[in-house]
DNA sequence: CGCCAGTTTGACCAAGATCAACGCAAGTGG
DNA sequence: CCACTTGCGTTGATCTTGGTCAAACTGGCG
Protein backbone atom coordinates (compact mmCIF):
# COMPACT_ATOMS: atom_id res chain seq x y z
CA UNK A 1 0.00 0.00 0.00
CA UNK A 2 1.21 3.48 -0.66
CA UNK A 3 4.51 4.91 -1.39
CA UNK A 4 8.28 4.05 -0.25
CA UNK A 5 10.13 6.17 1.19
CA UNK A 6 13.50 6.07 2.86
CA UNK A 7 12.19 7.27 6.60
CA UNK A 8 14.63 7.53 8.90
CA UNK A 9 15.71 8.82 11.90
CA UNK A 10 18.24 11.58 12.25
CA UNK A 11 19.60 13.62 14.66
CA UNK A 12 18.35 16.27 12.92
CA UNK A 13 20.76 19.00 12.75
CA UNK A 14 18.68 21.05 10.23
CA UNK A 15 15.08 20.71 11.75
CA UNK A 16 17.00 22.11 15.21
CA UNK A 17 17.22 25.44 13.83
CA UNK A 18 13.73 25.93 13.94
CA UNK A 19 12.63 23.44 16.91
CA UNK A 20 15.34 24.92 19.38
CA UNK A 21 16.24 22.00 21.76
CA UNK A 22 12.74 20.01 21.08
CA UNK A 23 15.03 17.59 19.27
CA UNK A 24 16.26 16.34 22.57
CA UNK A 25 12.62 15.69 23.38
CA UNK A 26 12.22 13.82 20.35
CA UNK A 27 15.26 12.51 20.71
CA UNK A 28 13.73 10.17 24.03
CA UNK A 29 10.74 9.57 22.65
CA UNK A 30 12.25 7.70 19.67
CA UNK A 31 14.87 6.01 22.16
CA UNK A 32 12.33 4.83 24.32
CA UNK A 33 10.44 3.13 21.00
CA UNK A 34 13.79 1.36 20.25
CA UNK A 35 13.88 0.24 23.22
CA UNK A 36 10.78 -1.36 23.01
CA UNK A 37 11.26 -2.44 19.26
CA UNK A 38 14.83 -3.90 20.28
CA UNK A 39 12.97 -7.70 20.93
CA UNK A 40 11.92 -7.94 17.17
CA UNK A 41 15.18 -7.11 15.51
CA UNK A 42 17.95 -9.42 14.43
CA UNK A 43 21.57 -8.22 13.86
CA UNK A 44 23.42 -8.44 10.38
CA UNK A 45 26.65 -7.23 9.41
CA UNK A 46 27.30 -5.97 5.72
CA UNK A 47 30.91 -5.65 4.19
CA UNK A 48 32.05 -2.46 1.93
CA UNK A 49 29.78 -1.51 -0.68
CA UNK A 50 27.24 -4.76 0.00
CA UNK A 51 23.82 -4.16 -1.02
CA UNK A 52 21.30 -4.36 1.78
CA UNK A 53 18.57 -4.12 -0.34
CA UNK A 54 17.99 -3.10 -4.16
CA UNK A 55 15.39 -0.77 -5.88
CA UNK A 56 12.28 -2.98 -6.48
CA UNK A 57 12.91 -5.19 -3.36
CA UNK A 58 10.08 -6.33 -0.86
CA UNK A 59 9.98 -3.63 1.11
CA UNK A 60 8.82 -5.95 4.64
CA UNK A 61 10.96 -4.62 7.44
CA UNK A 62 13.23 -1.27 8.36
CA UNK A 63 16.70 -1.15 9.91
CA UNK A 64 18.73 1.14 12.33
CA UNK A 65 22.31 1.68 11.59
CA UNK A 66 24.18 0.22 15.19
CA UNK A 67 28.34 1.02 13.42
CA UNK A 68 29.12 2.21 10.11
CA UNK A 69 27.28 4.12 8.17
CA UNK A 70 24.57 3.08 4.84
CA UNK A 71 23.66 5.24 1.64
CA UNK A 72 20.42 5.42 0.22
CA UNK A 73 20.76 5.90 -3.22
CA UNK A 74 18.85 5.67 -6.76
CA UNK A 75 19.89 5.25 -10.54
CA UNK A 76 18.43 7.22 -13.37
CA UNK A 77 19.26 6.82 -16.75
CA UNK A 78 22.52 7.19 -18.37
CA UNK A 79 24.40 6.26 -15.71
CA UNK A 80 23.37 9.82 -13.05
CA UNK A 81 22.84 8.66 -9.45
CA UNK A 82 21.55 10.75 -6.67
CA UNK A 83 22.73 9.51 -2.67
CA UNK A 84 19.02 10.05 -1.16
CA UNK A 85 20.59 10.13 2.69
CA UNK A 86 23.44 8.88 4.41
CA UNK A 87 22.21 6.89 7.94
CA UNK A 88 24.88 7.19 10.96
CA UNK A 89 25.02 5.04 13.81
CA UNK A 90 21.37 5.62 15.40
CA UNK A 91 19.65 6.48 12.16
CA UNK A 92 17.07 4.61 10.95
CA UNK A 93 15.32 4.00 7.55
CA UNK A 94 13.35 2.31 5.28
CA UNK A 95 10.32 2.98 7.80
CA UNK A 96 7.65 3.03 4.96
CA UNK A 97 4.22 1.47 3.58
CA UNK A 98 4.92 0.54 0.39
CA UNK A 99 5.48 -2.90 -1.22
CA UNK A 100 9.05 -1.71 -3.00
CA UNK A 101 11.76 -0.13 -2.35
CA UNK A 102 12.08 3.03 -4.52
CA UNK A 103 15.93 3.13 -3.31
CA UNK A 104 18.45 0.70 -2.87
CA UNK A 105 20.89 0.75 0.26
CA UNK A 106 24.61 0.08 0.78
CA UNK A 107 26.86 -0.30 3.46
CA UNK A 108 29.42 2.95 2.83
CA UNK A 109 32.05 0.58 5.07
CA UNK A 110 31.94 -1.96 7.12
CA UNK A 111 28.15 -1.51 8.79
CA UNK A 112 26.21 -3.65 11.76
CA UNK A 113 22.33 -2.95 11.20
CA UNK A 114 19.04 -4.07 13.44
CA UNK A 115 16.17 -5.44 11.10
CA UNK A 116 12.94 -4.76 11.94
CA UNK A 117 10.39 -7.24 10.15
CA UNK A 118 6.83 -4.58 9.24
CA UNK A 119 4.63 -7.10 10.37
CA UNK A 120 6.42 -8.04 14.04
CA UNK A 121 6.49 -3.42 14.03
CA UNK A 122 2.55 -2.96 13.11
CA UNK A 123 1.71 -5.99 15.91
CA UNK A 124 4.10 -3.58 18.31
CA UNK A 125 2.35 -0.72 17.73
CA UNK A 126 -1.09 -2.36 18.04
CA UNK A 127 -0.17 -2.78 21.73
CA UNK A 128 1.67 0.33 22.61
CA UNK A 129 -0.12 3.11 20.42
CA UNK A 130 2.54 5.11 21.03
CA UNK A 131 4.81 3.96 19.35
CA UNK A 132 2.86 5.48 16.21
CA UNK A 133 4.04 8.78 17.34
CA UNK A 134 7.51 8.05 17.47
CA UNK A 135 7.57 6.45 13.70
CA UNK A 136 5.75 9.86 12.90
CA UNK A 137 8.14 11.75 14.10
CA UNK A 138 10.68 10.18 12.26
CA UNK A 139 8.74 10.53 9.55
CA UNK A 140 8.63 14.25 10.39
CA UNK A 141 12.20 14.69 10.93
CA UNK A 142 12.87 13.13 7.54
CA UNK A 143 10.87 14.96 5.57
CA UNK A 144 12.07 18.35 7.16
CA UNK A 145 15.44 17.08 5.95
CA UNK A 146 14.33 16.06 2.62
CA UNK A 147 13.27 19.69 2.31
CA UNK A 148 16.11 20.95 3.75
CA UNK A 149 18.22 19.55 0.93
CA UNK A 150 15.73 20.28 -1.89
CA UNK A 151 16.48 24.08 -1.24
CA UNK A 152 20.66 22.96 -1.21
CA UNK A 153 20.14 21.14 -4.50
CA UNK A 154 17.69 23.66 -5.99
CA UNK A 155 19.59 26.95 -5.05
CA UNK A 156 22.96 26.73 -3.31
CA UNK A 157 26.02 27.10 -5.30
CA UNK A 158 28.78 24.48 -4.76
CA UNK A 159 31.00 25.98 -2.46
CA UNK A 160 27.57 26.41 0.09
CA UNK A 161 26.50 22.62 -0.79
CA UNK A 162 30.05 21.74 0.00
CA UNK A 163 30.25 23.86 3.82
CA UNK A 164 26.52 23.25 4.37
CA UNK A 165 27.57 19.47 4.34
CA UNK A 166 30.55 19.64 6.42
CA UNK A 167 29.25 21.34 9.04
CA UNK A 168 25.85 18.86 9.19
CA UNK A 169 28.54 15.94 9.08
CA UNK A 170 29.89 17.39 11.70
CA UNK A 171 26.95 17.81 13.78
CA UNK A 172 25.62 14.27 13.45
CA UNK A 173 28.87 12.81 14.05
CA UNK A 174 29.45 14.87 17.47
CA UNK A 175 32.87 15.77 15.77
CA UNK A 176 34.01 19.14 17.42
CA UNK A 177 37.33 19.45 15.59
CA UNK A 178 37.95 16.30 13.98
CA UNK A 179 35.79 14.26 10.88
CA UNK A 180 35.72 11.07 9.90
CA UNK A 181 34.08 10.97 6.34
CA UNK A 182 33.23 7.08 5.40
CA UNK A 183 32.06 7.97 2.31
CA UNK A 184 33.84 8.59 -0.87
CA UNK A 185 34.11 12.07 -3.19
CA UNK A 186 32.10 10.23 -5.85
CA UNK A 187 29.75 9.29 -2.63
CA UNK A 188 30.13 13.20 -1.47
CA UNK A 189 29.27 14.50 -5.14
CA UNK A 190 26.16 12.37 -5.75
CA UNK A 191 24.52 13.79 -2.46
CA UNK A 192 25.19 16.97 -3.35
CA UNK A 193 24.55 17.34 -6.63
CA UNK A 194 27.97 18.04 -8.08
CA UNK A 195 30.73 16.51 -9.40
CA UNK A 196 33.65 14.60 -7.97
CA UNK A 197 35.95 16.74 -9.61
CA UNK A 198 34.30 19.75 -8.09
CA UNK A 199 33.95 18.27 -4.55
CA UNK A 200 37.71 17.95 -4.67
CA UNK A 201 38.25 21.61 -5.74
CA UNK A 202 35.93 23.18 -3.29
CA UNK A 203 37.40 21.37 -0.46
CA UNK A 204 41.35 21.80 -1.91
CA UNK A 205 39.68 25.82 -1.83
CA UNK A 206 38.57 25.53 1.69
CA UNK A 207 41.91 24.07 2.87
CA UNK A 208 43.86 26.98 1.15
CA UNK A 209 41.57 29.52 2.75
CA UNK A 210 42.38 28.25 5.96
CA UNK A 211 39.08 26.87 7.12
CA UNK A 212 39.41 23.01 7.43
CA UNK A 213 42.66 21.12 7.08
CA UNK A 214 42.43 17.43 4.89
CA UNK A 215 44.49 14.94 6.67
CA UNK A 216 43.83 12.43 4.28
CA UNK A 217 40.52 12.10 2.03
CA UNK A 218 38.41 10.90 4.77
CA UNK A 219 39.94 12.83 7.74
CA UNK A 220 38.66 16.47 7.77
CA UNK A 221 39.78 18.88 10.73
CA UNK A 222 37.98 21.63 11.47
CA UNK A 223 39.60 24.81 11.61
CA UNK A 224 37.30 27.90 10.84
CA UNK A 225 33.83 26.78 12.01
CA UNK A 226 32.40 30.63 11.53
CA UNK A 227 34.01 30.60 8.32
CA UNK A 228 32.43 27.36 6.92
CA UNK A 229 28.94 28.68 8.64
CA UNK A 230 29.55 32.38 6.91
CA UNK A 231 29.54 30.28 3.33
CA UNK A 232 26.79 27.64 4.32
CA UNK A 233 24.26 29.94 5.23
CA UNK A 234 24.76 32.37 2.49
CA UNK B 1 7.27 19.65 19.18
CA UNK B 2 9.50 18.17 16.50
CA UNK B 3 9.98 19.67 13.09
CA UNK B 4 7.44 21.37 10.98
CA UNK B 5 7.08 20.23 7.25
CA UNK B 6 5.20 21.06 4.63
CA UNK B 7 3.14 17.96 4.82
CA UNK B 8 0.43 17.12 2.11
CA UNK B 9 -1.83 14.40 0.58
CA UNK B 10 -1.35 14.90 -3.58
CA UNK B 11 -2.52 12.70 -5.91
CA UNK B 12 1.14 11.15 -6.32
CA UNK B 13 1.59 10.75 -9.58
CA UNK B 14 5.71 10.42 -8.82
CA UNK B 15 4.30 7.77 -6.68
CA UNK B 16 2.23 6.01 -8.73
CA UNK B 17 5.16 4.52 -11.02
CA UNK B 18 6.21 2.80 -8.59
CA UNK B 19 3.13 2.23 -6.48
CA UNK B 20 0.96 0.70 -9.69
CA UNK B 21 -2.57 1.80 -8.77
CA UNK B 22 -2.23 1.53 -4.74
CA UNK B 23 -2.31 4.99 -5.14
CA UNK B 24 -6.67 4.90 -5.94
CA UNK B 25 -6.56 2.52 -2.52
CA UNK B 26 -4.46 5.57 -0.77
CA UNK B 27 -6.97 8.14 -2.05
CA UNK B 28 -10.09 6.41 -0.60
CA UNK B 29 -7.99 5.97 2.59
CA UNK B 30 -7.33 9.67 2.83
CA UNK B 31 -10.73 11.08 1.27
CA UNK B 32 -13.42 8.70 4.00
CA UNK B 33 -10.56 10.95 6.72
CA UNK B 34 -11.50 13.82 5.14
CA UNK B 35 -15.47 13.27 5.62
CA UNK B 36 -14.28 13.05 9.29
CA UNK B 37 -12.27 15.91 9.48
CA UNK B 38 -14.93 18.00 7.51
CA UNK B 39 -16.83 19.04 10.70
CA UNK B 40 -13.69 20.31 12.58
CA UNK B 41 -12.95 22.49 9.61
CA UNK B 42 -13.37 26.27 8.46
CA UNK B 43 -13.77 27.57 5.31
CA UNK B 44 -11.24 30.58 4.46
CA UNK B 45 -10.79 32.65 0.54
CA UNK B 46 -7.93 34.16 -0.03
CA UNK B 47 -6.61 36.73 -2.97
CA UNK B 48 -3.99 36.34 -5.46
CA UNK B 49 -0.62 36.35 -3.48
CA UNK B 50 -2.29 36.54 0.30
CA UNK B 51 -0.26 34.66 2.48
CA UNK B 52 -1.95 31.87 4.69
CA UNK B 53 1.24 31.70 6.83
CA UNK B 54 4.66 33.02 7.15
CA UNK B 55 7.69 31.00 8.12
CA UNK B 56 7.89 31.78 11.86
CA UNK B 57 4.32 31.49 12.62
CA UNK B 58 2.78 29.36 15.01
CA UNK B 59 1.73 26.22 13.26
CA UNK B 60 -1.59 25.52 15.03
CA UNK B 61 -3.28 23.98 12.23
CA UNK B 62 -3.32 22.03 8.69
CA UNK B 63 -5.16 23.26 5.55
CA UNK B 64 -6.89 21.36 2.57
CA UNK B 65 -7.08 23.46 -1.05
CA UNK B 66 -11.21 23.44 -2.29
CA UNK B 67 -10.38 25.59 -5.25
CA UNK B 68 -7.25 27.21 -6.55
CA UNK B 69 -3.43 26.92 -6.10
CA UNK B 70 -1.29 27.42 -2.98
CA UNK B 71 2.63 27.68 -3.06
CA UNK B 72 4.79 26.67 -0.23
CA UNK B 73 7.87 28.49 -0.67
CA UNK B 74 10.71 29.64 1.53
CA UNK B 75 13.27 32.39 0.89
CA UNK B 76 17.30 32.23 2.01
CA UNK B 77 19.98 35.12 1.74
CA UNK B 78 20.55 37.08 -0.81
CA UNK B 79 16.54 36.99 -1.75
CA UNK B 80 17.25 33.54 -3.59
CA UNK B 81 13.76 31.81 -3.42
CA UNK B 82 12.49 27.71 -3.60
CA UNK B 83 9.19 26.82 -4.01
CA UNK B 84 9.12 23.70 -1.80
CA UNK B 85 5.38 22.24 -3.41
CA UNK B 86 2.31 23.47 -5.22
CA UNK B 87 -1.39 22.24 -3.93
CA UNK B 88 -4.52 21.85 -5.73
CA UNK B 89 -7.85 21.26 -5.27
CA UNK B 90 -7.92 18.64 -2.76
CA UNK B 91 -4.38 18.73 -1.57
CA UNK B 92 -4.00 18.84 2.25
CA UNK B 93 -0.36 20.69 3.22
CA UNK B 94 1.08 22.14 6.82
CA UNK B 95 0.56 18.47 8.51
CA UNK B 96 2.93 18.18 11.20
CA UNK B 97 4.14 19.24 14.47
CA UNK B 98 6.27 21.81 14.92
CA UNK B 99 5.22 25.22 16.97
CA UNK B 100 6.27 27.56 14.01
CA UNK B 101 6.25 27.11 10.45
CA UNK B 102 9.39 26.61 8.34
CA UNK B 103 8.06 27.52 5.50
CA UNK B 104 5.52 30.68 4.07
CA UNK B 105 2.57 29.62 1.99
CA UNK B 106 0.02 32.20 -0.48
CA UNK B 107 -2.51 31.91 -2.61
CA UNK B 108 -0.94 31.79 -6.46
CA UNK B 109 -4.65 32.87 -7.54
CA UNK B 110 -8.01 32.78 -5.76
CA UNK B 111 -8.01 30.34 -3.54
CA UNK B 112 -10.47 28.42 -0.91
CA UNK B 113 -8.75 26.44 1.81
CA UNK B 114 -10.59 24.67 4.63
CA UNK B 115 -8.62 25.22 7.97
CA UNK B 116 -8.75 22.32 10.45
CA UNK B 117 -7.00 22.89 13.97
CA UNK B 118 -4.58 20.75 15.30
CA UNK B 119 -5.91 20.71 18.35
CA UNK B 120 -9.72 19.37 17.57
CA UNK B 121 -7.42 17.24 14.89
CA UNK B 122 -5.36 15.09 17.68
CA UNK B 123 -8.78 15.04 19.14
CA UNK B 124 -10.50 13.41 16.38
CA UNK B 125 -7.74 10.82 15.92
CA UNK B 126 -7.67 9.91 19.51
CA UNK B 127 -11.69 8.86 18.48
CA UNK B 128 -11.02 7.46 15.57
CA UNK B 129 -7.14 5.60 15.37
CA UNK B 130 -7.62 4.65 11.77
CA UNK B 131 -7.48 8.67 10.96
CA UNK B 132 -3.97 8.81 12.26
CA UNK B 133 -2.97 5.95 9.36
CA UNK B 134 -4.17 8.50 6.86
CA UNK B 135 -2.48 11.33 8.06
CA UNK B 136 0.42 9.23 8.25
CA UNK B 137 -0.22 8.07 4.62
CA UNK B 138 -0.13 11.87 3.79
CA UNK B 139 3.10 12.41 4.93
CA UNK B 140 4.68 9.25 3.59
CA UNK B 141 3.18 10.39 -0.11
CA UNK B 142 4.95 14.13 0.55
CA UNK B 143 7.75 12.16 1.75
CA UNK B 144 7.95 10.22 -1.56
CA UNK B 145 7.31 13.15 -3.68
CA UNK B 146 10.16 15.32 -1.62
CA UNK B 147 12.61 12.99 -2.78
CA UNK B 148 11.83 12.47 -6.54
CA UNK B 149 11.96 16.33 -6.37
CA UNK B 150 15.66 16.08 -5.08
CA UNK B 151 16.57 13.86 -7.75
CA UNK B 152 15.07 15.96 -10.26
CA UNK B 153 17.01 19.19 -8.62
CA UNK B 154 20.12 17.24 -8.39
CA UNK B 155 20.74 15.16 -11.77
CA UNK B 156 18.19 16.67 -14.26
CA UNK B 157 19.07 19.13 -16.96
CA UNK B 158 16.59 22.29 -17.34
CA UNK B 159 14.56 20.42 -20.12
CA UNK B 160 14.51 17.94 -18.25
CA UNK B 161 12.98 19.63 -15.20
CA UNK B 162 10.51 21.08 -17.42
CA UNK B 163 9.49 18.15 -19.12
CA UNK B 164 8.84 16.12 -16.05
CA UNK B 165 6.76 19.50 -14.25
CA UNK B 166 4.46 19.43 -16.93
CA UNK B 167 3.98 16.22 -17.39
CA UNK B 168 3.90 15.96 -13.53
CA UNK B 169 1.05 18.68 -13.89
CA UNK B 170 -0.75 17.15 -16.60
CA UNK B 171 -0.98 14.15 -14.31
CA UNK B 172 -2.04 16.04 -11.11
CA UNK B 173 -4.60 18.71 -12.34
CA UNK B 174 -6.46 15.79 -14.68
CA UNK B 175 -5.70 17.25 -17.93
CA UNK B 176 -5.41 15.24 -20.86
CA UNK B 177 -4.67 18.14 -23.62
CA UNK B 178 -4.83 21.42 -22.37
CA UNK B 179 -3.20 22.58 -19.25
CA UNK B 180 -3.99 26.04 -16.95
CA UNK B 181 -1.00 26.70 -15.37
CA UNK B 182 -2.13 28.85 -12.40
CA UNK B 183 1.62 29.90 -11.18
CA UNK B 184 3.78 32.31 -13.17
CA UNK B 185 7.38 31.74 -14.36
CA UNK B 186 9.24 32.99 -11.43
CA UNK B 187 6.97 30.30 -9.71
CA UNK B 188 7.98 27.47 -11.95
CA UNK B 189 11.46 28.74 -12.12
CA UNK B 190 11.96 28.54 -8.23
CA UNK B 191 9.95 25.19 -8.27
CA UNK B 192 12.97 23.56 -10.23
CA UNK B 193 15.84 25.46 -9.60
CA UNK B 194 16.08 27.18 -12.58
CA UNK B 195 15.89 30.92 -13.95
CA UNK B 196 12.81 32.87 -15.35
CA UNK B 197 14.82 32.96 -18.53
CA UNK B 198 15.49 29.67 -18.46
CA UNK B 199 12.19 28.43 -18.15
CA UNK B 200 10.86 30.55 -20.65
CA UNK B 201 13.84 29.16 -23.41
CA UNK B 202 13.33 25.55 -22.40
CA UNK B 203 9.15 26.08 -22.78
CA UNK B 204 9.94 28.14 -26.31
CA UNK B 205 12.47 25.19 -27.26
CA UNK B 206 9.32 22.54 -27.23
CA UNK B 207 6.57 24.75 -29.01
CA UNK B 208 9.64 24.88 -31.39
CA UNK B 209 9.53 21.73 -31.29
CA UNK B 210 5.97 20.60 -31.73
CA UNK B 211 6.06 19.11 -28.20
CA UNK B 212 3.40 21.95 -26.64
CA UNK B 213 1.85 24.64 -27.62
CA UNK B 214 1.64 27.85 -25.87
CA UNK B 215 -1.98 29.59 -26.57
CA UNK B 216 -1.37 31.89 -23.56
CA UNK B 217 1.38 32.03 -20.85
CA UNK B 218 -1.19 30.05 -18.56
CA UNK B 219 -2.23 27.95 -20.95
CA UNK B 220 -0.81 25.16 -22.24
CA UNK B 221 -1.48 22.42 -25.07
CA UNK B 222 -0.06 18.90 -25.11
CA UNK B 223 1.02 17.83 -28.87
CA UNK B 224 3.71 15.24 -28.13
CA UNK B 225 2.99 13.35 -25.09
CA UNK B 226 5.52 10.80 -25.88
CA UNK B 227 8.30 13.03 -26.54
CA UNK B 228 7.68 14.98 -23.51
CA UNK B 229 8.23 11.61 -21.42
CA UNK B 230 11.24 11.11 -23.82
CA UNK B 231 12.68 13.60 -22.35
CA UNK B 232 11.77 14.04 -18.84
CA UNK B 233 12.15 10.13 -18.11
CA UNK B 234 15.90 10.79 -19.61
C1' DC C 1 58.05 -3.29 -7.68
C1' DG C 2 53.98 -2.32 -10.35
C1' DC C 3 49.23 -2.21 -10.36
C1' DC C 4 44.82 -0.40 -8.91
C1' DA C 5 41.32 2.40 -7.01
C1' DG C 6 40.50 6.62 -5.42
C1' DT C 7 41.91 11.50 -5.30
C1' DT C 8 43.71 15.78 -6.96
C1' DT C 9 44.81 19.25 -10.36
C1' DG C 10 44.73 21.51 -14.82
C1' DA C 11 42.86 22.95 -19.48
C1' DC C 12 38.95 23.49 -21.85
C1' DC C 13 33.90 23.50 -22.75
C1' DA C 14 28.95 24.12 -22.31
C1' DA C 15 24.69 24.70 -19.79
C1' DG C 16 22.52 27.88 -17.69
C1' DA C 17 22.79 32.53 -15.22
C1' DT C 18 23.01 37.36 -15.78
C1' DC C 19 22.18 41.61 -17.96
C1' DA C 20 19.57 44.11 -21.09
C1' DA C 21 16.13 45.13 -24.38
C1' DC C 22 11.68 44.54 -26.17
C1' DG C 23 6.71 42.88 -26.35
C1' DC C 24 2.21 42.82 -24.67
C1' DA C 25 -1.95 43.12 -22.12
C1' DA C 26 -4.28 45.18 -18.22
C1' DG C 27 -4.96 48.88 -15.62
C1' DT C 28 -4.96 54.07 -14.48
C1' DG C 29 -5.59 58.76 -14.75
C1' DG C 30 -5.90 62.87 -17.49
C1' DC D 1 -10.53 57.63 -25.44
C1' DC D 2 -5.83 57.64 -25.32
C1' DA D 3 -1.01 58.36 -23.26
C1' DC D 4 1.47 56.17 -19.61
C1' DT D 5 2.62 52.96 -16.31
C1' DT D 6 3.17 48.37 -14.46
C1' DG D 7 3.83 43.54 -14.30
C1' DC D 8 4.92 39.56 -16.84
C1' DG D 9 6.83 37.10 -20.50
C1' DT D 10 10.08 36.45 -24.29
C1' DT D 11 14.41 36.86 -26.71
C1' DG D 12 19.25 37.97 -27.45
C1' DA D 13 24.30 38.78 -26.04
C1' DT D 14 27.62 37.78 -22.87
C1' DC D 15 29.68 35.76 -18.77
C1' DT D 16 30.38 32.37 -14.98
C1' DT D 17 29.99 28.21 -12.71
C1' DG D 18 30.59 23.91 -12.74
C1' DG D 19 31.06 19.86 -15.95
C1' DT D 20 34.12 17.14 -19.05
C1' DC D 21 38.32 15.25 -20.43
C1' DA D 22 42.86 14.14 -19.40
C1' DA D 23 46.93 13.58 -16.73
C1' DA D 24 49.46 13.17 -12.50
C1' DC D 25 49.55 11.72 -7.65
C1' DT D 26 48.83 8.65 -3.53
C1' DG D 27 48.53 4.79 -0.62
C1' DG D 28 47.59 0.03 -0.27
C1' DC D 29 48.53 -4.71 -1.73
C1' DG D 30 49.59 -8.78 -4.56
Amino acid sequence: MYVQVGSTSRGGSIGDRAGTSDAAVARLGVLGALVAFERIGSRRSLDRNAELFAEGDAADCWFRVISGAVRLSKLLANGRRHITEFYFAGDCFGIDNLPERLFSAEAVGEVVVMRYPRRATERLIDEQPQLARSLRDMMVCDLANAQMRMLLLGRMSAPERVATFLLDMFDRRDARRSLDLPMSRSDIADYLGLTIETVCRVLSAFKRDGLIDIANPHQIELRDRGGLAAIGEA
